[in-house]
RNA sequence: GGUCCCAUCGUCUAGCGGUUAGGACACUGGCCUUUCACGUCGGUAACAGGGGUUCAAGUCCCCUUGGGAUCACCA
């Protein structure tokens, strides 16, 4: 293993959404590609907000996505007692200070500057107290350079600076005790030897502040990769209101976790032309260098046509493990009777674009009681198609080679001799078996199907045409 | 509002001084076809605007405009 060490360190305040997810990719395919260790950890200062529901969402989703850690996953709420040590350590040499402001009267200071025009920073008051105030409540705040500047080279946007003026005394540690983000993260990034930071751009106006703080430490700086965010449709910031954020919520709606990585990762990547990368191509193709600046918008389209090419394109066994669940959901159980899902599969791939289509179109192969489309058994199942469907299961019934390609030579033969157009009776037999008039290919459907199963589906038919009242 | 980031078809993007500005999704026309799809061939569609630099600018610089992020005892 070499010496890049990558991490993924997503808040527990929600399930993982499609930003974060993409972050997580980029750092574990950096880690894959440059034989790095990519590390988890789960940034849950903030007690009040943190779940373990959100945790396991995360994890639950970083495995569907089949992005594994090589350590973790941490919890910074396992760590307080480091970062206390650490704050301690910038008392004592006095690059942080006691501040007994209430919240309150910094949220009112801070409303009063931005009314009045003014950069709503901390004012410094308790800068220059040097003596503890008994039992006062108080934060800790970060000592910050007035002046200077502070800069850094972006792996993705290029060099950054901020003069320090901008930066206000940040506070690192609550009135409770507890840390916060900005310190908590320089501590764990620096400790856990983080090489390369890669993150959301969101992170970009913190960076200043931490690296500060990374210098009153004494610690190395690591490079930084700001990832542009994801956007919706109207180019605003990525939300519910978009659709679908979740990525469980995409396995769930029928997409495989191939169609998200490919997608993802196109998402603000780029290999020039390429639009489809298996995930040893990701490994072996991915740079820093090649993600682009700028934010993209979540394009579903694109997303969908993605997940339909790996569902045409997957092996049939491997999916037919993944549509169970949503089968079970519909009410069908496989294993009890009907053709073997895989073979069912295999004529449905190229026309199901989500596992629930492939779901949905699988379903009649199971149900020996075709339930007739009412506009379809209309126009297909009348009285005049009797005579051909009769003749046709006759035929059907001493006929020996069974599969696609035999089923096709019985058509033929049968139109033949009938002296009929395919047109004659294909539909009508669609509809016999299917119930409706999309389908697979009709010898296909006869095939799989079997014998047996398409004699009985086909006699149903009969009779229902001969049942039904005029 | 301050600060920071960004800017090629509707969308994702290729382009790294000289191109008929390419690909993909979506849309669309033809072909294939027993249905629906798939596939295949073709089409519509972009360098935000203005200044420079240069023999030459989508490519470099500046400004404008537009979008985004951030200004918490959230992460």
């Amino acid at each position: 293993m070499s010496a890049i060490r990558l991490r993924f360190a997503p808040s527990p305040t929600g399930y993982l959404h499609v930003g974060g997810a993409r972050t997580a990719l980029f750092n574990w395919l950096l880690a894959r590609k440059l034989g790095g260790t990519f590390i988890l950890r789960i940034e849950d200062t903030d007690v009040a907000r943190s779940t373990e529901e959100s945790v396991n969402a995360i994890l639950e989703g970083m495995k569907w996505l089949g992005l594994d850690w090589d350590e973790g996953p941490f919890f910074q709420s396992d760590l307080f007692p480091v970062y206390r040590e650490y704050v301690q350590k910038l008392l004592e040499q006095g690059k942080a200070y006691r501040c007994y402001c209430s919240a309150e009267e910094l949220e009112a200071k801070r409303e009063r500057a931005l009314a009045e025009g003014r950069k709503p920073k901390y004012d410094g008051t308790c800068r220059g107290i040097t003596h503890e105030i008994p039992g006062k409540p108080f934060v800790i705040r970060f000592r910050a350079p007035q002046d200077g500047v502070t800069s850094f080279d972006d792996l993705v946007k290029g060099p950054i600076s901020f003069n320090n003026e901008e930066l206000d005394d940040l506070i690192i540690q609550r009135t409770d005790g507890t840390p916060i983000y900005n310190f908590t993260v320089v501590i764990d990034d620096a400790t856990m030897k983080i090489s390369t930071v890669i993150r959301g751009d969101d992170h970009i106006s913190n960076t200043p502040r931490q690296i500060l703080l990374y210098e009153a430490l004494g610690f190395p700086v690591p490079r930084f990769a700001h990832v542009p965010m994801i956007l919706g449709s109207d180019k605003a910031r990525l939300s519910k209101r978009h659709g679908a954020t979740s990525v469980m919520a995409y396995r769930d709606m029928g997409y495989l976790p191939e169609a998200m990585v490919n997608y993802l990762v196109r998402l603000g990547w780029s290999h020039g032309d390429d639009e489809l990368f298996s995930r040893e191509e990701l490994i072996e193709k991915f740079t820093v260098e090649a993600i682009g600046k700028s934010a993209g918008v979540f394009n579903p389209d694109k997303l969908l046509w993605l997940n339909a090419h790996y569902i045409k394109s997957g092996d049939p066994t491997r999916l037919a493990e993944l549509l169970l669940p949503f089968l079970l959901e519909r009410g069908v159980d496989p294993a009890a009777g009907g053709p073997e899902l895989a073979t069912a599969i295999v004529t449905l791939q190229e026309r199901a674009r989500t596992m629930l289509e492939l779901a949905d179109g699988a379903l009649f192969y199971y149900r020996s009681e075709v339930c007739y489309d009412e506009a379809a058994a209309v126009k297909q199942l009348t009285p005049t198609q009797l005579p051909h469907l009769t003749a046709f299961a006759r035929q059907l019934a001493s006929w020996d080679d069974m599969t696609s390609a035999g089923v096709e030579a019985l058509f033929k033969e049968f139109c033949a001799a009938q002296g009929i157009k395919m047109g004659m009776i294909g539909p009508s037999v669609r509809v016999a078996l299917c119930g409706v008039t999309t389908s697979p290919a009709i010898y296909d459907v006869v095939a799989v199907l079997g014998r047996e199963e398409t004699m009985g589906r086909l006699e149903r038919a009969i009779s229902f045409i001969t049942d039904r009242p005029e």
